[in-house]
DNA sequence: GTTAGTAGTATACTTTAGGTAAGTAGTTAC
DNA sequence: GTAACTACTTACCTAAAGTATACTACTAAC
């Protein structure tokens, strides 16, 4: 068997493997990433939040946040307003991830695309 | 409360929302990625995939090979050699995902470092 | 004949992610 | 007073994912 492409070194398919099992970790999951797109998209509260992602429960919406904010994604706010009011914002580390979320929509809305032609 | 970014429009954050959950939807989890990233630096056998993988067991390792051929990832081949020898090679579709392996990647080395740093 | 390699499958068990539904506590409006 | 809003919490349940070990079946080397 020759190899299809020419490979990188082990060794850099390791820490490429290991870079990526790390991004996962604190962003994988079936929410998280959804969670910083509506933050970032002006979705500030969290029955906002709820509203916008379809599907979220409140449990797992509040676990999430809890989970983002614990990794530095997420600044939660309590404001002294009445009714209270408490805003989750996306942080500057956040926005470190544009690369990744853009390249991801920019992905799904193909492969979206092709499914539909597909029928 | 104002908002702190210009958001889009509703539609275009439901729509980025959309695009995001269909990516995640075959190729989310915990494996996926790192099974196409495995392959696409020239590893194309059963054991070899699982030797790189670290972490995952054959049984899984079989399950994620199915379904990432049925979604149009993986080309499984059988060939005539003694012992039996069969790989598993990337798609032309798989490559598609060029940009969303390298901006992953390329976080989530940052990401490392970062936690390297801070301890 | 035994060890080691190929590529898995089978079985059984545990863990965890996520879903469902209801409840809490406070405020405001009617 | 009661309905509806705010932002959650609690308890329970299920299905998917993961772990562990053993097993098949074949070949090659020692």
């Amino acid at each position: 068997m020759e190899k299809l492409l020419t490979p990188l070194p082990k060794e850099k398919c390791v820490q490429k493997l290991n870079a990526v099992g790390d991004a996962l970790y604190v962003i994988g999951g079936k929410w998280k990433l959804r969670i910083i797109i509506a933050m970032s998209e002006g979705n500030y509260r969290f029955n906002e939040l709820q509203r916008t992602i379809e599907g979220i429960s409140a449990k797992v919406l509040s676990n999430e946040l809890k989970d983002l904010e614990l990794n530095g994604f997420v600044k939660r706010t309590v404001h002294d307003e009445t009714p209270v009011v408490v805003t989750y914002e996306p942080t500057e580390y956040t926005h470190t991830l544009k690369n990744v979320l853009n390249s991801l929509a920019e992905w799904g809305t193909m492969h979206r695309e092709k499914l539909r032609q597909e029928g």
